[in-house]
DNA sequence: GCCGCAGTGTTCGCAAACGTACAGACGTTC
DNA sequence: GAACGTCTGTACGTTTGCGAACACTGCGGC
């Protein structure tokens, strides 16, 4: 893939690099489709590739020890790249990252990864402030779990979705977003329901349709919002 | 403060820090008394100062901006340093930080703090480190409010505490838990007499001893231990 | 020694979410 | 067009936690 290319990428991050920076990265990328339910990331095991997610959407997922119970923690599209705990300096993580919904992008392994961020100080940077950006939705996350009920989860993470994909026609299961939301699945179907008769979405068989993106902010309850101004104010 | 005297802080980042980098921060490092509730950082304002804590406690909160919502997303110690933004490379976030237990620590301007972290490889990577055991807390954190009933969630934070403080016995109210944990006061005089039944802890007015610490890990269903093991793998 | 207040224990009814189960609806396959 | 598997709707009873209220209890100050 020539550096050129780069600035047409659907991913945010490759297609504002420094043309220094994408001659960096470029030889190293390859192109790869990324089908539901790939693996990303595995638990304590030592990344392999970073992704930049150009289509789909991928979940950080953790996962009890003692039991199976599990909840994902952030998500990543093509806004950004897999692989915090690299770019923090360290090769592995307690936290699986799969894709959710599917797509494509490009990766490029641990190593050459490493050697472009040791190389170039504006591509680490710009990769902390992504760090920056994850975190802060992780905290947000924290946050709805605890203080907010499934709908108002529900809508925040449609919101998330929506913001991510091209579209407003979601391919997604209740059953997923049960387990995404670390809820029953009679609870999303309920959910569902309930922003359905607001007039903010259609359910059908695996799929949801966003109708009233503002009323869906408003259904949040606050819960939404915090990650994606930070993401604005650090990326402009 | 010289050099050579940081390598006896109680705080574990400045103790471990190589002999330059710690030449590098001690001529800006001032000592200061932490009071209760005192603030380190406030919500999208720029941070002034960093701070290593020494002895006490400082919580990072989440709060909504719809209404008054909050709940603590992750804490810092003697363990670690406050200010992850400023490491990460931008110079606020959308949390506040305050002390939650009293105690003192180290500061150090965020200006010479960026400056030193631009002169030392060494120094920014042990800080990069740090910065992903907090966001593998904050994760752990998203996981147990999703997923944990009180009981789980209040038997964690005593740990969380109880390893960052000396000796055994905390002083905090149920208020204040409450507060922290985002749940209703009686639901934390509830959660402690249930704890304190199983006699893995005993409850004073503003008092709490931790008798057994082995069976409170055992009380929180898995859900203790994932960020302290990435500390020990990353810091050895 | 009394007052006052922060902190704690306990209660009510109610809302949210749980685990489980089962029936219907859709859509693909043969 | 029948059969099957997946997805969705709905129904139990139960548990957990909420909001609000009120009484009690240490403990320090006057």
């Amino acid at each position: 893939m020539s550096p050129r290319v780069l600035s047409d990428s659907a991913n945010i991050i490759l297609s504002r690099l420094t043309s220094a920076d994408a001659e960096l990265l470029a030889p190293h990328l390859e192109p790869i489709e990324l089908p539901l339910r790939k693996s990303l990331e595995q638990r304590d095991k030592e990344i392999e590739h970073v992704y930049f997610v150009e289509h789909g959407l991928a979940s950080v997922v953790a996962k009890s020890r003692a039991d199976g119970r599990s909840i994902e923690v952030g998500v990543i599209g093509c806004e950004g790249v897999t692989a915090l705990p690299l770019i923090l300096g360290t090769d592995r993580s307690p936290h699986d990252t799969f894709m959710q919904v599917a797509g494509d992008g490009q990766r490029i392994s641990a190593d050459n990864f490493r050697r472009a961020m040791a190389a170039s100080n504006t591509l680490r940077d710009r990769l902390l402030l992504w760090a920056h950006v994850l975190s802060v939705q992780i905290a947000q996350t924290a946050f709805a779990n605890g203080r907010s009920k499934i709908e108002d989860r529900l809508a925040r993470w449609l919101l998330m979705a929506h913001d991510r994909l091209g579209g407003d026609e979601l391919a997604l299961t209740h059953e997923f977003l049960a387990v995404m939301l670390g809820v029953r699945r009679p609870g999303v179907t309920l959910a569902l329901k309930l922003l359905e008769n607001d007039g903010l979405i259609v359910a059908k068989r695996g799929l949801v349709t966003i109708i009233d993106r503002e009323g869906l902010i408003e259904a949040c309850n606050g819960v939404y919002g915090a990650p994606e101004a930070e993401h604005r104010r650090v990326f402009g």
